[in-house]
RNA sequence: GGGGACGUAGUUCAGCGGGAGAACAGUCGAUUGAGAGUCGAAAAGUCACGGGUUCGAAUCCCGUCGUCUCCA
C-alpha cells in the first residue's frame, strides 16, 4: 500500500542538462514524414542573429514549444523547427566597427544562440535548422528571385530612396531620425532616385485582401488591410493649356468624384515633373525653397496630422472640365508622388484636410453635397457624410452615392476619366546597397542587356574579401573579381549586379525550407513539402504584422501560381505574443533593463524560467519580468517534488462509505482539471492553464494529508498531474515519470483523456434568494427537481424568517444554480 | 478627432445575468540552533464612477473618467 522513493532534493540544473542530453542521444524530437500520426507544423519565428538571445526569445519560444509539445502528446507529428535570420544590416555594421568579418561575427553569434536556444529545452529538430547566410541556403533564395523574375514578378525600376549626403550612403527608414536626419551624423536626409528591383506584390493586392480558410487575429487582419490600402474611386483628367508644358491635361485619382464641381484648387505632389514647367517665373525661388525643403522630410512626417498642412502656389492654372471653371495649382508636401497620380483635387467643403489648407490660404470653399437641412450657410467644418449633390449643374438633386455613378458614367462618355482603384500598397523594393544579403543573381551585358544568371550557375557567392567602407554603393561594386564576368548569353565581357536582396527576402520562404533542409537539388523536395506544408500554427511577435507576414502570403502565392505548391496561405493559425518589460519599460540595452535568460537557467532552472513566463500574464499581453516572483513557481515545483517523491500512506482501517466518497471526488477533481488544461493549452491560455495545475497541486497535497485514498488511485492521479505538466516543465516531469518508475519517456506517452461522466458535479450547492438578495444556501444532489427544491427551500428556517406573512408572488428557479423567492 | 478593447484582492488574471473567485506575493502559526524550505491558518474587494433595464447587474444598455490599441 505504500512505496518510497529516494529523495534528493529538486536539483534544476543537474536534471535538465541530464535529460537533455539524453533526448539528444535519442534523437527523441527529430521527426519524419515516414509517420502514420497526423502531422502538425508548429513553427516560432526565427531569431535574428544579434548575438544573445534575452528574455523577450525566451517568451516567444517557450510558450509555443509548450503548445507544440501538447499537440505531440496529443498524437501528432510535430515538426517544430529552428534556425537563425542570419544576413542583415548589423552584421556589416559590427565589421565596420570592429574590424570582423561579418560571416565570422554572424557565425559566432549562431553558436551562442544555438547554445542557449538548446536550454529551453524545446523539442527543436536541430537536424532540420537552417541558416540563411549560407550558401546552401541563399542559393535558393537566388533561384526564386529567378523564378520571380521569369514570371514578371521581378521588375528593374526608379525609386526615391533616403540618402545621406554626409555618410554617402543609402540609410534605411528606421536609420532616419524624426525631422529627416541622418541617425548616425545627423546630416539632413534626402532622397534620391536610384535604379532598384521590385517585386510586384500590388499584382497580389486584392487576393491579399483575403483571409479565407486562415484564423488569423482581427488586428493584424485589419493593419494588412490598411497597408494594402484599397480605395475606389475614379481618375479625372482637368485640362492644361500651358505654352511651356505639351501635356493637355493633368489627372488626379479620387475617391470622391461626386464632389468634383466642389474643386477650388489643385494640389501637386512637390516631386510632380511638371512643377518646374508651370511654375511662373515671379514664383520660382519660392517654389524650388519649398520642394527642397519637403525633399527632406520622410513620408512619414509628410502624412503625419500633427504637421499643419502648408502648400504653396506656383502660378498656374487647370481647368475643370465639368462647369470649365479655371483652378489654381498649388503644391503641398502631404500630396504623395507616389500615391495615386501624384496630384489631387481640392475640394475643401467635403474633406478635411482640403478644408484646413483653404481656411489657411484663404481658398473659396464651396458646399456640393448638403447636408440635411443645409440652408446655404458657410460650413464650420468639412461635411464628409453623405448627403444630397448641390450646386453641381445637371447634378442637383442626386444623393452622394448617385451622383458618384452618375458623374463617373458622363466622364467615362466624355474620355474626360474612368472609374479607378488605387492602393496604398507600393512594390517590393527589394535592392539594398549592402554586401551582407543575399546577392541578386543578374548580370548586366552591354549587348544583352539584363540577363539572369543560369540556374546552373547558382549560387552567386558573396566574395569573402569585400571592403565595407561606406561609400553609398553596395561594396561589391568594388569587387572586381565579383563584379566582372561574362555573359552567359553572348560571353561578351559584363557585369554583376552588385546590390543585395532586402533580408525579408530570405524569411520569406525559410518555413519551407524546414521541411526538407538539407534537399541539394532544390530549393525544397516537393512531397516533403507536401506533407508538412502550410504551417499549422505560427507564432511570434506583431511587429511583423505587415512586413514579414504579407511578403510570405505574397511570396507563396507568387509560387502557387507557378506550380510550386498547392495552398494559398502560408499560416493557418497565427498568434502574436506581447512583450516581457522590466522595470516598467520595454528592455534595451541603452537602459540597461535587458534581463540574460543563462544565469536563470544556471540558478532556477528553464523548467521554472517556462513556467514563470506563461504564468505571469496571458501570452497575448505580455507583462512584467519580477524576480521575486519566480520564487512562486520554483516552490511550487520543490511541493510537487515532495508531493510525488515523498511517501504516500494510507491510513487502516477507512470507513467504506468515506473511502468511497473520497476516491470519486479526486476522480471527478483530476478529471476536471484534465479538462481545463486541456481546454486552456488548445487555447494558447497558459496562465490559466498553471493556475488550474497548482489548484489541483493543492488539492493532492490535502489528499495526501486526508490519507484515505487507496495507492493506486492516488498513483493515477500523479501520473494524470505529470502528463499534463510535461509540455510546461518537460525536465522535471521527465525526472519524477523516471524516479516513480514509469517508463522512458514521458514525452512519448498520450496526453491524458477526461470523461464527462466523471467529471460532472454530482452535488451542487443551491443559492437561495429571496427578492434576489443572497439569504441561505444548502448542498443537493446536482439533478434535483423543481419540486424537491422547492420543499427543501421552503422548509429552511432561515428562508421561513423571511417570509413571515408575506406572500410568495414568483419563484425564479435556475436548475444547478438558484432558487428565488420573489415576495411581497 | 474617430473606431475597438479593457478598468474585479497588493500583483497577474478567471468569472460576463443569479452565491465575488484562483494563483502568486504578503501576514500569522507550526517545524528548525538560526535562516531557507515545507506544512497549516486567517486576511484581503463600493467588481473605475454615475444612471437605466431586471425579481436579481461585476456581468446587459447609456453617460463620465482612466489605460491600451488601430486609423486619421
Amino acid at each position: 500500500m505504500e512505496k518510497a522513493y529516494m529523495t534528493a532534493s529538486y536539483n534544476p540544473p543537474e536534471i535538465e542538462r541530464k535529460w537533455q542530453e539524453r533526448w539528444a542521444e535519442d534523437k527523441l524530437y527529430e521527426v519524419s514524414e515516414n509517420d502514420s500520426r497526423p502531422k502538425w507544423y508548429a513553427l516560432t519565428m526565427f531569431p535574428y542573429t544579434s548575438g544573445d538571445l534575452h528574455i523577450g526569445h525566451w517568451y516567444a519560444m517557450a510558450p509555443s514549444d509548450v503548445y507544440a509539445r501538447f499537440k505531440r502528446l496529443q498524437g501528432y507529428n510535430v515538426l517544430h523547427p529552428m534556425g537563425f535570420d542570419a544576413f542583415g544590416l548589423p552584421a556589416e555594421n559590427a565589421a565596420i566597427k570592429r574590424g570582423i568579418h561579418p560571416f565570422t561575427w554572424t557565425m559566432q553569434n549562431v553558436e551562442n544562440m544555438r547554445r542557449q536556444l538548446r536550454s529551453i529545452g524545446a523539442i527543436y529538430d536541430w537536424s532540420r535548422e537552417v541558416v540563411t547566410c549560407l550558401p546552401d541556403y541563399y542559393q535558393w533564395t537566388e533561384w526564386f528571385f529567378l523564378k520571380l523574375y521569369e514570371a514578371g514578378l521581378a521588375y528593374r525600376g526608379k525609386a526615391p530612396v533616403n540618402w545621406c549626403p554626409r555618410c554617402q550612403t543609402v540609410l534605411a527608414n528606421e536609420q532616419v531620425v524624426s525631422g529627416g536626419f541622418c541617425e548616425r551624423c545627423g546630416a539632413a536626409v534626402s532622397r534620391k532616385d536610384l535604379e532598384q528591383w521590385f517585386f510586384r506584390i500590388t499584382k497580389y493586392a486584392d487576393e491579399l485582401l483575403e483571409f479565407n480558410n486562415i484564423e488569423w487575429p482581427e488586428r493584424i487582419k485589419i493593419m494588412q488591410r490598411n497597408w494594402i490600402g484599397k480605395s475606389q474611386g475614379a481618375e479625372i483628367s482637368f485640362a492644361l493649356d500651358h505654352p511651356d508644358v505639351e501635356e493637355k491635361e493633368i489627372r488626379v485619382f479620387t475617391t470622391r468624384p461626386d464632389t468634383t464641381f466642389g474643386v477650388t484648387f489643385m494640389v501637386l505632389a512637390p516631386e510632380h515633373p511638371l512643377v518646374a514647367a508651370l511654375t511662373t517665373p515671379d514664383r520660382k525661388a519660392e517654389v524650388e525653397d519649398y520642394v527642397a525643403r519637403s525633399r527632406r522630410l520622410s513620408e512619414v512626417e509628410r502624412l503625419s496630422t500633427e504637421k499643419e498642412k502648408d502648400g504653396i502656389f506656383i502660378g498656374s492654372y487647370v481647368t475643370n472640365r465639368l462647369n470649365g471653371e479655371r483652378v489654381p495649382i498649388w503644391i503641398a508636401d502631404y500630396v504623395l508622388f507616389s500615391y495615386g497620380t501624384g496630384a489631387v483635387m481640392g475640394v475643401p467643403a467635403h474633406d478635411e484636410r482640403d478644408f484646413a489648407f483653404a481656411k489657411k490660404y484663404d481658398l473659396p470653399i464651396r458646399v456640393v453635397i448638403a447636408p440635411p437641412d443645409w440652408t446655404g450657410e458657410e460650413l464650420e467644418e468639412a461635411y464628409i457624410q453623405a448627403g444630397v449633390m448641390a450646386n453641381s449643374a445637371q447634378f442637383n438633386g442626386l444623393s452622394d452615392k448617385e451622383g458618384m455613378e452618375a458623374v463617373c458614367d458622363l466622364l467615362e462618355a466624355k474620355g474626360w476619366g474612368k472609374r479607378a482603384i488605387t492602393y496604398r500598397l507600393r512594390d517590393w523594393l527589394i535592392s539594398r546597397q549592402r554586401y551582407w544579403g543575399a546577392p541578386i543573381p543578374i548580370i548586366y551585358c552591354p549587348k544583352c542587356g539584363i540577363v539572369p544568371v543560369p540556374e546552373a550557375d547558382l549560387p552567386v557567392l558573396l566574395p569573402e574579401d569585400a571592403e565595407f567602407k561606406p561609400t553609398g554603393e553596395s561594396p561589391l561594386k568594388y569587387n572586381e573579381k565579383f563584379v566582372n564576368t561574362t555573359c552567359p548569353l553572348c560571353s561578351s565581357p559584363a557585369k554583376r549586379e552588385t546590390d543585395t536582396m532586402d533580408t525579408f527576402m530570405c524569411s520569406s520562404w525559410y518555413f519551407l525550407r524546414y521541411a526538407s533542409p538539407h534537399c541539394d537539388t532544390a530549393a525544397f523536395d516537393p512531397a516533403k513539402l507536401k506533407y508538412w506544408l502550410p504551417v499549422d500554427q505560427y507564432t511570434g511577435g506583431a511587429e511583423h504584422a505587415v512586413m514579414h507576414l504579407l511578403y510570405s502570403r505574397f511570396f507563396v502565392k507568387a509560387i502557387r501560381d507557378m506550380g510550386l505548391v498547392d495552398f494559398d496561405e502560408p499560416f493557418i493559425r497565427l498568434f502574436n505574443q506581447g512583450i516581457i518589460i522590466a522595470g516598467k519599460q520595454k528592455m534595451s540595452k541603452s537602459r540597461g533593463n535587458v534581463v540574460t535568460p543563462d544565469e536563470y537557467v544556471a540558478d532556477v532552472g528553464a523548467d521554472t524560467i517556462r513556467a514563470y513566463l506563461m504564468f505571469v500574464a496571458p501570452w497575448e499581453h505580455g507583462g512584467e519580468w519580477n524576480d521575486s516572483d519566480i520564487s512562486g513557481i520554483s516552490r511550487w515545483y520543490k511541493r510537487i517534488w515532495s508531493l510525488v517523491l515523498g511517501k504516500y500512506h494510507r491510513k487502516e482501517p477507512v470507513e467504506p462509505d468515506t473511502a468511497e466518497k473520497a476516491k470519486r471526488a479526486l476522480s471527478r477533481v483530476t478529471h476536471q482539471t484534465i479538462k481545463r488544461v486541456s481546454g486552456d493549452l488548445e487555447k494558447l491560455h497558459f496562465n490559466t492553464m498553471l493556475a488550474t495545475l497548482m489548484e489541483f497541486t493543492n488539492y493532492l497535497a490535502k489528499v495526501k494529508e486526508a490519507q484515505i485514498v487507496g495507492y493506486s488511485q492516488w498513483e493515477e492521479s500523479i501520473n494524470i498531474l505529470l502528463r499534463l505538466l510535461a509540455p510546461t516543465a518537460p525536465h522535471l516531469t521527465e525526472e519524477l515519470w523516471q524516479q516513480t518508475g514509469l517508463e522512458y519517456s514521458i514525452h512519448n506517452q498520450s496526453w491524458p483523456v477526461w470523461d464527462e461522466a466523471l467529471a460532472k458535479d454530482e452535488e451542487i450547492t443551491l443559492v437561495i434568494q429571496v427578492n434576489g438578495k443572497l439569504r441561505d444556501r444548502i448542498t443537493v444532489p446536482a439533478a434535483i427537481s423543481e419540486t424537491e427544491a422547492r420543499q427543501l427551500v421552503l422548509a429552511r428556517q432561515r428562508v421561513k424568517s423571511y417570509l413571515n406573512n408575506r406572500k410568495v408572488a414568483r419563484i425564479i428557479y435556475v436548475p444547478g444554480k438558484l432558487f428565488n423567492l420573489v415576495v411581497r
